[in-house]
DNA sequence: TTGAAAGCGCTAACAA
DNA sequence: TTGTTAGCGCTTTCAA
């Protein structure tokens, strides 16, 4: 239990510095922050004491009096997620070179953890907030509202935005996919994803799009949680193990990994892809285009939603008001071979 | 510029709880600390005007008077792979329990940008760091030995850890790599890997094994940095171009990501894994075991890892002195259809 | 069980 | 250009 170990030597404060370089404790602190309004020969002795000693500012103490801190809180659905990986990296470098860092939360998919980990980032007074989605418990969104941090939603549009938001529009990514299978000639197109909110309008724009382009036979099968591509081999599965005339023809999965499970059992089946079924995933995982047959794909610009993000709280930071502003970054559709043509 | 919005309430502080409640300050600061130490109705009166105002704690006040926080900052060598981000994972949900929130670093692979990340996150006097590898600028060394921060490294392990160090063993990665095709009766062993500090001991470990075990023609082949899939896809094909009696026909692969796009580019030209040329990768991607063939991969428990290292933080917060323990969490090979009998 | 006083290490405002 | 003073919102210590 012993707290004072040889070697381990304390930290040292503004007024150590100061008293070694024989200035007072405000001069340091202008060297370190407005090292221009001190003069040369000042600075450079005061640098040396810096030096000399290994001083590392106390960042909680600025922040205290500041109010607010230089770092950006983000909360993930999920670490593991490469699509989700993609938009934290894209923020960590947006943030870098404005000398801000990111604290990270892992939410797995619960708006309770989440309401859980946003009380605990508020209370460290972020420079800014970055949320996945625009479903959250009524607790976070009044936390945020309350906050003075700029606050940005991504991988999701929404009318009424906590603070701004950076996304796309998931029910186009539906319409998206159903579009896409009219026009290969798909018969018998089915969605397949767990219902979580995203998903859900995914979901909801693929049936509805696929209604009113005549796609008369589809329908949604839910997916069971738990590790993607097993979840998605089984699926393919299932559906291959149903009688021959209610077989669907074109599966819009609503996420990459689980069309590349499903994709993969089919190839060991001998299933024909895309003549006896198409397969169109969402996310552009890197190893859709290495696969064969290669997988068609819809996707976002995810690293660049992150990006944004970073700039809009880099522009809340410099005075802007961001609230209330939503951007949507688009969709694409990756053609490839797993939905050549499939009718 | 303007810095007062409608709407955007300034957060209150102790004290206008404490007025509301009709208690002072430190009343308030200890139903939030420890609430058994305060009387019954006076508490409920407290939790009242707490919940009524919607107060939320200043954690850089509480930070600024203990000298550290409640964080713990990790630099982690890239985001977007999968196979750190379990380890990330491990430690987040360790902490989560305790409390306990994470910052993360993205050093992309540079010790100087590990460095900066490692001093920006001592001038926050985190409750522990934890560093990927071993291998660190002098900097980045003093930087931590200086702090009083529980300090652990993972995914190596050295004779003169930092603080406390959770990992396993490269070099023996690599030799176990060149056991196993020594099992499997290969004749030209191979080993791909760009030369990272962490990848040159399984490289290192690969060559000695291999000649110790009497695979006389083992090498290195260098791989260029990018997209693994790509590079791994890259590096099959250059061999296979290569003259057929100089043709290998066991290629181990630092990384399960290259080890899928080599298998993948196989299969590709048809050329016959494991009969040609057997591929072992490592980490247990879990695409691996979903292939055709299945890939063989030697593994550590990545995510186990991360979750050690929370343990080891928790126990320095308690008391303990964790400095000087290093643990060796092993290596598993796992032989799948991708090495099965190669020669 | 509660409160008063002191101060953590910094920064902002003002003075010299 | 440099220094002095007064806190930021908490926790620790000590007194009541």
């Amino acid at each position: 239990m012993s707290k004072d170990r040889a070697g381990s030597a304390e930290f040292l404060g503004l007024r150590d510095i100061a008293a070694h370089a024989g200035v007072s404790h405000m001069t340091v602190s202008r060297v370190i922050r407005r090292p221009e309004t001190v003069a040369e020969p000042t600075r450079q002795r005061v640098l040396a004491a810096i030096e000399a000693l290994g001083y590392v500012p106390n960042l909680a103490a600025r922040d205290l009096v500041r109010g607010s801190s230089s770092f950006v809180c983000m909360v993930v659905s999920s670490l593991q997620n490469v699509f989700f990986a993609a938009t934290v990296e894209g923020l960590v470098r947006g943030l870098d070179p404005l000398g801000l860092q990111v604290m990270l939360g892992d939410a797995g998919f619960s708006a309770e953890r989440e309401a859980r980990l946003v009380r605990g980032f508020v209370a460290r007074r972020p420079a800014g907030v970055v949320l996945m989605g625009t479903d959250h418990a009524p607790e976070t969104v009044r936390l945020l509202s309350r906050s003075r941090a700029p606050v940005v939603e991504t991988w999701d549009l929404t009318r009424a935005p906590i603070g701004a938001c950076v996304g796309f529009d998931n029910v186009a990514v539906g319409r998206l996919a159903a579009r896409h299978f009219r026009a290969i000639g798909a018969r018998r197109a089915v969605v397949l994803g767990r219902s979580t909110p995203r998903n859900r309008k995914r979901i909801a724009g693929f049936l509805a799009e696929a209604k009113e382009v005549g796609l008369a036979h589809a329908r949604h099968v839910e997916l069971a949680d738990g590790h993607a591509l097993r979840v998605g081999r089984e699926a393919l599965a299932g559906l291959l193990d149903q009688a021959a005339d209610d077989r669907p023809d074109a599966l819009f999965f609503v996420s990459d990994t689980l069309a590349i499970g499903a994709l993969l059992e089919a190839t060991r089946r001998g299933v024909a892809v895309p003549q006896e079924v198409a397969i169109l995933g969402f996310g552009d995982h890197p190893l859709g285009p290495e696969l064969t047959p290669s997988l068609s794909t819809i996707t976002a610009p995810l690293e660049e939603m992150g990006h944004e993000a970073a700039r809009l709280i880099a522009g809340a930071l410099a005075g802007e008001d961001i609230r209330g502003r939503v951007f949507d970054l688009g969709l694409s559709l990756i053609a490839r071979e797993s939905t050549a043509r499939a009718g």
